[in-house]
DNA sequence: TTAAAATACTACTTAATGGTAGTATTTGCA
DNA sequence: TGCAAATACTACCATTAAGTAGTATTTTAA
């Protein structure tokens, strides 16, 4: 399994951000503690700020927050609002026009394992991820 | 989860040919049946058996035949052959420094699932493939 | 021994992702 | 009002993955 860099980053910022739980985060900040180049951590916070997830406050003293409860925010959500979940969930062959009912040879091995990342990344929310006692990020 | 092309077309080609079972297949053969493009579909096949998984005859009446019994064959041999199973199984925040002592926030949740795509990949062999009553491929 | 039919090799092109630079805009306070 | 400190935008550059073209090599049967 492998993540684009976009949504590893995603992630890796709005699980610190949950953690912190701070008011307001600067760029400035986010990009001293995590290893996202300044351009590239603006560009995202501006996409994910876009679908809602965050709140961006241009001006002195601006920065970004979230704008729900991180309760709320699901590993999916992130993944979904800078890339897209749907080539996660495709067929292992590539293939894109096959049904449940005519499977092909690798169908019925692969259907499973995607059940379960699909279940884990739709149902783990930031917050539980912030709950976890962890010595990273 | 996504795959590669290159690791999507080397399980297509392979998994047909466990199915067909046939002595001997030529690249054009191959293309005819499955949608890969005559030049990739030789690159690969050069990769393939470069690490043995299937033998390469070249001149008239050459082509390409398994080397061992697909039974012994699994899809994590496959990956490896053309791409390396190694990214598919770092940390789902694209760290490389990690530890399971030192879990970070997100690592808890994603083991598990992890553990479960390695299953599947290193335990289904060709020949369980090919032994599905399917339709397609 | 030569021609046909197959794979192997080398080098290039295209598309997608990841990353950077520079400028514009917004905001609030001295 | 004007400056400082923040984010937003536009346009470009770099790297990697995917795909293609053309030539070389191997094999064997006529
Ligand atoms: S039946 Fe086979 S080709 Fe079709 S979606 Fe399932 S794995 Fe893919
Ligand atoms: S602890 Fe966190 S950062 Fe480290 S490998 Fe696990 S998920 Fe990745």
């Amino acid at each position: 399994m492998k993540l684009s860099k976009t949504s590893e980053y995603a992630i890796r910022i709005l699980s610190y951000m949950a953690k912190e739980n701070n008011e307001l985060f600067s760029a400035k900040q986010l990009i001293e503690k995590l290893g996202v180049s300044d351009k590239y951590l603006r560009k995202l916070m501006t996409l994910l700020s876009k679908v809602q997830l965050i709140n961006s406050k241009q001006g002195r003293y601006g920065g970004y927050c979230f704008s729900k409860n991180t309760k709320d925010i699901y590993i999916s959500d992130i993944i979904n609002a800078v890339e897209g979940m749907d080539k996660y969930l495709g067929c292992i062959l590539g293939f894109d026009d096959c049904s449940d009912e005519n499977p092909c040879s690798m169908h019925e091995v692969w259907v499973e394992t995607r059940e379960k990342l699909l279940k884990t990344f739709s149902e783990t929310s930031l917050y539980e991820i912030s709950q976890k006692n962890s010595l990273k990020i």
